[in-house]
DNA sequence: ATCGTATATCGTCGGGTTACGATAAGTCAA
DNA sequence: TTGACTTATCGTAACCCGACGATATACGAT
């Protein structure tokens, strides 16, 4: 047979921006992290992990939350002495919203 | 003592709208989400389950993924003879855009 | 009434998420 | 160097997700 395959032949893998709209979905998929970035937009600038003293969570689980956001490139840890500055990442924020916008 | 709660006292539970968009970027949170959103708007209105042949993916896997999409409010399904009319809700859409847009 | 088509649901598997406490690792001060 | 403090990581437990095939359900046509 030529034509052993049956399928529609149109099937298309997701996009790159289809990837990446999902990817910083995900990112923001759960509340305690849209609470983190507003939090630290509403510091205009960066802000250390007294984030754990604002949400009512464990440390550990913050700094879980923050090693996903980190990953999704949404926000940028700068190590400041004993503590750690974090600080969202506006370019892949703004991304993300571009990305929404054009949906 | 008087004060045996260390914590800081201003634990912040999440508000409605951190659930909102959380809730909302959830399920826009995989690939296969996204392009059946995308779908479903290149197709100006409704789109029945022939995104099952345009997805690289079992029909009971997309069957899933629209699932969690009705369920996050963001399309609706009308039964339409032997098969079933999606679309986009579009105020839920919206409402996501408007959402992250004031991120 | 039966068949074919379309869709949803079930059961299952592997893997990821979310939460925690406990522990390690790093930095500054004394 | 010891000690207080901050953050990350580990180990664990419960749960949810993403995928599939198989099966049920529903409708229209014959």
């Amino acid at each position: 047979m030529p034509h052993p395959d049956p399928t529609p032949d149109d099937l298309r893998a997701a996009s790159p921006s289809d990837v990446e709209l999902a990817t910083l979905a995900k990112a923001l998929g759960h509340p305690a992290r849209v609470q983190i970035i507003r939090f630290l937009l509403a510091r205009d600038a960066c802000m250390c992990g007294d984030i754990v003293g604002h949400l009512p969570l464990a440390q550990s689980t913050v700094s879980q939350h923050l090693k996903l956001l980190k990953e999704a490139g949404l926000i940028r840890g700068v190590i400041d002495g004993p503590r750690v500055c974090y600080c969202v990442e506006s370019t892949a924020l703004e991304r993300f919203k571009r990305l929404a916008r054009e949906l």
